[in-house]
DNA sequence: CACATGTCAGAGCGACTGACATCC
DNA sequence: CGGATGTCAGTCCCTCTGACATGT
């Protein structure tokens, strides 16, 4: 059953993460937001935009944020033209602990390195289903 | 990033599926441990082993297999030659609930419809992922 | 006016910890 | 005895709901 296997791997991947966050006092939404945040132009994006693109509620994003914004990974600031909106953006000690931590993740012998070489065909054999479900191209 | 796509297809058919199973009274794990137990040979499994299989915490299982009981869908027994064992055995109305929910997800406009065709493809470029991270073959 | 954005309090749920009794 | 099994109370984290203020 594919659905099984979906959420099986999901399991396996969550508790690998999570083995190499948790020291580190990262959470695992905090980390991949931390991560989209590292990878986009100007490491500065909306709270609404980072919701739609992480899968999560408005408050879930706004908690997410207050965590970092404790440790000092982002810092939020006005938008310059739309005075509704909050940028999040990404510290330099933000940035260092996301590269750090990816590095970490991939290397040979890190929580994620048996999955070496899997990369792409996974992320390929996987796009048919998200777009199927109306998901983003990425 | 092939993790993230992991990520995304797992909450996309997690919320497809709990449309479907939220009117009908069920939890995502009833209805998989439901799905699993209907699956086994005689309809009876330990806790453990449903634990272990779908990679629940004991206290997670006990208390999902104490919901499905109040409404009738499994029952406990006591195993016949291990005194400490509990079975979780399903009942006719539960095997006829599981059997009746899973032909509505995989028929053409259920929340699953969208998967017709990827099952096996996915299911097969899954496998080599879970087995780098040492789960069941299946 | 409808709609988007962000914030907040409260509730719920799933998962875990630590402890315990029982049995192999 | 060590280890497995199931149960229970308590706790925590994440997510959601509903409401609100503000701005487009």
């Amino acid at each position: 059953m594919a659905i099984c296997s979906v959420g099986r791997l999901y399991q396996l991947i969550k508790k690998a993460l999570d083995e190499e966050l948790e020291p580190r006092g990262l959470s695992r939404t905090g980390f991949f937001l931390l991560t989209t945040l590292a990878l986009t132009s100007g490491g500065r994006a909306r709270l609404s935009t980072l919701g739609r693109f992480l899968m999560l509620h408005p408050t879930s994003v706004k908690l997410t944020v207050d965590q970092l914004e404790a440790d000092g990974l982002v810092s939020r600031n006005r938008h310059p033209r739309d005075r509704r909106a909050t940028l999040v953006v990404i510290t330099p000690s933000g940035r260092d602990l996301a590269g750090r931590v990816n590095v970490a993740l991939e290397s040979p012998d890190g929580p994620l390195g048996r999955l070496a070489g899997l990369h792409r065909p996974l992320f390929e054999s996987l796009q048919p289903a998200r777009l199927a479900f109306g998901d983003l191209e990425i």
